[in-house]
DNA sequence: GTCTATACTTCGATAGAC
DNA sequence: GTCTATCGAAGTATAGAC
């Protein structure tokens, strides 16, 4: 299966200016605006050598993309592992950090296969972290313990962090500042008072 | 500016063929893969057809896009004109529909300024839609009302909806009854159908 | 209203020189 | 490791015949 033409080494450098050059240009202007050329010149090299590197555009994109997952991944299971899980999950999510990319993947992820794939394998990972991160540790006191789950509090986090994370960078605001008052007076319900000096409460 | 070019009629049937086309194309292999060629292909015209009805590829999306902006509009109109509004306005949001398109559309709207503009000021109709209708109408005793504005529910109510169905369209579940119920839970205590007892205030 | 024919651009990918 | 040169396919758009 493997190519017949000349590819250059897995560690090189120039790999990873690749991928960041990927990230640059979907950044910018979104993933149709994604070839060898477009990405090459971002990265200041001539497109011929993105087959150098790799073996298609697609793998750029994938190896891209994992690299991103794990990323991801990480930033996700810190947040969890702190005292206060549930509020560091909201502020890991919210984060001004590239929700217009973020975009761009899910939206790509519904017809490049191996982005889906890696997008589906990505979600069910996290979402079992979250079960398993969550429940082991909290013994806290809940409101509703049979609605408000684990896995169905961060998913609702995740959401509205994700929906408002979108609008800011589409530069539409009206409503954020409410909504995010109402989702830090939730999480205060669930994780409070233990080390909060003088916030007003309810 | 206008165009020198010959142009077909505004109101030609072969125009809302080539829009329908257009949706057609995003759906199943993303605003990517839209071309003068594969959506006429779709529509079973030839590509150049495309160029008699419409000024550019950009003026057929744009158009395009308006035309389900206004389609949404009415639809959430409705629903928030209903006895129970939030529950309307979750059942709507949450309608297998087409969370595919809303996202290739957000994704463009990253990058192509007119949908961009579109999404933006669709964006603050709804939010301005939303506000006015619920708090004319509410009179419902709400658990903390400072919080729980309408804007803030309404908006968390169609975050959480559109992501699951996203994850939904990809194929990814886990959680999503359990969010579901969380929300329905959510929804009847503030828009109980009859007599709710013992609501506990968290 | 729809077609053929055409002009110009950009795409992914490969071969081979340096 | 990077370059020049090149391929065929597909993109937008226009002009003009039928």
């Amino acid at each position: 299966m493997t190519a017949k033409r000349r590819m250059g080494p897995e560690n090189s450098a120039t790999r990873t200016v690749l991928m960041d050059a990927v990230e640059a240009v979907m950044r910018e202007d979104g993933y149709a605006a994604l070839s060898a050329r477009t990405v090459a010149e971002r990265a200041g090299l001539k497109h011929q050598l993105v087959f150098y590197y790799f073996e298609s555009m697609d793998d750029l994109l994938l190896a891209t993309y994992r690299r991103r997952t794990e990323r991801m991944q990480k930033r996700i299971e810190q947040a969890l592992a702190s005292e206060r899980p549930l509020h560091a999950f909201w502020t890991a999510s919210c984060e001004p950090f590239d929700s217009a990319l973020t975009f761009e993947y899910m939206a790509m992820a519904n017809h490049n296969k191996a982005i889906r794939a890696e997008t589906i394998a990505f979600g069910e990972r996290i979402h079992r972290l979250e079960a398993e991160m969550l429940s082991s540790q909290s013994k806290r006191a809940t409101p509703n313990a049979k609605v408000f789950t684990p896995l169905a509090i961060t998913t609702v986090i995740a959401s509205i962090a994700h929906s408002l994370g979108f609008e800011s960078v589409l530069g539409i605001s009206s409503g954020h500042s409410e909504t995010k008052a109402l989702v830090e007076w939730c999480l205060d319900q669930f994780e409070s008072d233990a080390a909060r000096p003088g916030k007003k409460k309810t």
